[in-house]
DNA sequence: ATAAAGTATAAACTATACTATATGGTTGTT
DNA sequence: AACAACCATATAGTATAGTTTATACTTTAT
């Protein structure tokens, strides 16, 4: 597909989308059999790409922390236990942030309780 | 206490501290019965109020965000119930990042098996 | 054939959240 | 008294993550 049916398919603005391929997040390839553009096309993987770039935005990783789970993700270098590795290391991550998310809710449990008794 | 050891108790530098105090988000008290200087006082609600902020901040809340609950909490103008309302629906928000974070999780789950199963 | 819509690239601009620097006054120690 | 350590304010600079604008070429629809 080409950018305008990506960015219908994820949610995510033309200019974000090509603000990420030139970060590096992932990459379209131009079709070798025409000469005439260099239009550049996306599959399947990096709608998926996306949508963990989307997620994992949204509960505060920066782009270079996606950008280098999903590098070693997609490396050839790398064997496939390192592979797992890494993103076994990423869903760690997650977990120390739901911990962090369940602290807030803690505090802000405490807020409800000293709003009771009118201590704010 | 001072800036120096509200710093000090929270982790946070000064610098941001009082970027923190600018922006709205809490703010300390000048002794009146001190005239030489206007140095400000700062309380264990404000200590309560930074611990938030940080929890907060880490998991993907913005300042703004962050800002209109502690305002709300703290508004002298608004009953009980109505500060309760906004500080659960602060929790739910927090419940929802929770959830997507999950969701993340999934999706590094599925990496894997297309990893295990040669697909990238 | 031509207008509208789509694609690519580059550069400038913006918002958020700080960080650093400069200036000047205050407090505490020796 | 002097000097370090601390406090306040203002202004400028930086990093991240985009958005906007300008330019130009390509494809599609009429």
């Amino acid at each position: 597909m080409l950018i305008n049916e990506l960015s219908k398919r994820t949610g995510v603005s033309i200019a974000t989308l090509r603000y990420y391929e030139n970060y590096g997040m992932f990459k379209g390839v131009s079709d070798e059999n025409v000469r005439t553009n260099n239009y550049k096309h996306y599959d399947e993987l990096v709608v998926e790409k996306i949508e963990i770039i989307k997620g994992a935005k949204e509960v505060g990783f920066t782009l270079a922390e996606i950008k280098d789970l999903l590098e070693n993700w997609h490396s050839e270098q790398l064997s496939v236990e390192k592979k797992i590795a890494v993103v076994n290391s990423k869903i760690n991550e997650v977990d120390a942030k739901i911990h962090q998310l369940t602290e807030v809710k803690k505090l802000l449990a405490r807020c409800i309780e000293d709003i009771e008794n009118g201590m704010c």
